[in-house]
RNA sequence: GGUCCAUUCGUCUAGUGGUUAGGACGUCAGGUUUUCAUCCUGGUAACAGGGGUUCGAUUCCCCUAUGGACUACCA
């Protein structure tokens, strides 16, 4: 039946096959570029997070390659409800778009590690099949005596090549007795083979070369007692499973990079390209930036709400356009060489390079981050900023015109980096003041104030028509005329209709509320400042 | 304690074997403005320390200091 002749050039391409695959492997410049963000779902990404997913999608976009969202919920013990979604919604705010994931789908699916339980128990085998994992029967308990024992005389307890002959595992027991363990259902974990006194080289985009040798290394679980994989194993085996051809994360997985790298190597699988982003600092004092800090120093440390926690404030609830949270995001760690530092998205995948990226931490500055907002802020049209100001008015209660709000927005947006600060620039224009400065009235106000502006009350009801303009000539003139101080005059008057010294231009103020209001105002000003003298 | 990583103005950073070490945020001063703010102009302020290598080091090497991460059947 079987052709041998055929046979044999079946094998010849077959081995000619694997030569080719293994040459386009090694050689990654090659292969289609595929990087992943892969949080696990523990409660609401910090920022830190969001630029890790940030870098990589730039990364993916500069070089046409694929950004992968993968959910790592191994420890089912640390799930949170909702924060799946959360990150979701997070990174589709901050405008980073998944091509393949839990939601999107794709060539690997499931994109949830929990949902791919069995691939890793296959892989798993093979190792302890090759005599690189062994299986481990020491109980939490015995592990932690050892430690806190090793702890007392200030050493640390290290399960890897210098102990593991004294514990209670598959190199110590005996085949038989491991088979029955195994057979009677006892928990057991599987451990990684850790080699002895070898230097591993390995390279890091952002770090350089880097040499680790393997007897400072543990023999790190691979494999826990509730079926599921540790970190370790799942992220090597979905990396590789899903052709990842950038490792883009954060600074805190560089220790456990010599353990990948081994595992690649036992896996006989070439390794992806690795790239360890620094860490986000506190703004002050020492240490990274944590979800604490956010309250206690009255900045977010989130991109959304996250009502769950004490710590729940969020960028986008506090006002933060996404594109400036982006750009201030992206700028942390990561600059183009060139003094442009307000970028767009599109901007940003042009100009992103990896290797440009920082190799320390970076203080977080929430100041410079308002910078960011206001810059986007001012970009706007008057008419975005009227729609953005809209519903917070209508919550007040108030209910302007399109056109109306506009033209207070383009008196008062140079003073506002934040759609809400609109409010607190403009409320003089909406409501009267209830109370007047106290530095200013004790500045300007004095015996001859109520006369001067009954005066002022008799010519501004005469003005007409009541535009700002005329406004501004009339009264002008009535001061020259009579030989006013201009200055006496005009902060008196401002003092009456807001209420303290501030606001854009006078007349531009009374024109839009009117001559009714004004006068108002002015004898609700007379009436209770009068008794003062 | 061990392993690994890092170190330029207060902060984010550019940069080079020979530069007046550049920009931005902040801050300060002046100008514009009838107010406040914006805006404009200007100022302030840094190569962690010590050894090498070199004619010359902020730049290359080593040590120290400081900071950071990791050190779980967490990721």
């Amino acid at each position: 039946m079987i052709n041998p002749d055929f046979c044999r050039v079946e094998e010849v391409t077959l081995s000619l096959f694997i030569f080719a695959r293994h040459i386009f492997h090694t050689q990654m410049s090659d292969r289609k570029i595929r990087v992943r963000f892969a949080p696990s779902p523990t409660g609401p990404l910090h920022i830190g997070g969001v630029r890790t997913a940030l870098y990589n999608y730039l990364f993916a976009r500069r070089n046409n390659g694929v950004m992968i969202l993968r959910i790592e919920d191994t420890d089912q013990t640390r799930y949170v409800e909702g924060a799946e979604e959360y990150i979701m919604e997070a990174l589709e705010w901050a405008g980073i778009k998944i091509d393949e994931g839990v939601r999107e789908g794709g060539p690997h699916a499931p994109y949830r590690q929990s949902e791919r339980k069995e691939i890793y128990r296959q892989y798993a085998d093979l190792l302890l099949d090759k005599g690189d994992a062994y299986y481990a029967f020491d109980t939490q308990e015995e592990l932690e005596k050892l430690r806190t024992e090793h702890e007392s005389r200030s050493e640390t307890f290290n399960y890897g090549s210098t102990t593991r002959m004294n514990m209670c595992n598959s190199l110590t027991l005996g085949s038989e007795e491991v088979r029955k363990r195994l057979d009677s259902g006892e928990h057991y974990v599987v451990r990684y083979r850790m080699p002895e006194n070898e230097d591993i080289h390995f390279t890091d985009i952002i770090r350089g070369d880097i040499v680790v040798n393997t007897s400072t290394l543990d023999d790190k679980v691979l494999y826990k007692s509730d079926g599921m994989p540790t970190y370790h194993l799942a992220n090597i085996v979905d990396d590789h499973l899903m052709e990842i051809s950038h490792v883009i994360r954060g600074e805190e997985w560089l220790p456990s990079l010599p353990l990948h790298v081994m595992l690649y190597r036992s896996f006989g699988w070439t390794a992806p390209l690795f790239a360890h982003l620094p860490l986000l600092l506190k703004p002050t004092g020492k240490g990274k930036l944590s979800k604490r800090d956010g309250d206690k120093m009255g900045f977010p440390v989130f991109p959304l709400y996250w009502p769950y926690g004490e710590t729940a404030h969020g960028y986008r609830e506090d006002g933060y356009f996404p594109e400036a949270f982006v750009n201030m995001l992206a700028l942390l760690g990561w600059n183009p060489g060139t003094e442009q530092e307000l970028f767009s998205m599109d901007e940003l995948i042009e100009a992103f390079s990896i290797d440009r990226v920082g190799k320390s931490g970076s203080r977080f500055d929430p100041e410079k981050a308002k910078w960011f907002n206001t810059q986007y802020f001012h970009r706007k049209s008057d008419k975005e900023l009227a729609g953005l100001f809209m519903p917070l008015l209508k919550e007040k209660g108030f209910t302007p015109s399109e056109e109306a709000l506009a033209k207070v927005v383009t008196l008062v947006r140079e003073r506002a980096g934040f759609v809400a600060d609109l409010w607190k620039e403009s409320d003089f224009f909406f409501v009267a003041p209830e109370s007047y400065d106290p530095e200013v009235l004790k500045k300007r106000w004095n015996e001859g104030s109520p006369a001067l502006i009954k005066e002022m009350r008799e010519v501004v009801a005469g003005i007409e028509p009541f535009t700002a303009q005329d406004s501004e000539r009339v009264v002008k003139e009535w001061i020259a005329a009579r030989g006013h101080n201009m200055g006496t005059v005009l902060n008196l008057f401002r003092l009456l209709i807001v209420g303290a010294s501030r606001g854009p231009h006078l007349f531009d103020i009374t024109g839009w509320i009117g001559r009714g209001e004004t006068l108002r105002r002015l004898d609700n000003g007379l009436s209770r400042l009068s008794q003062r003298i």
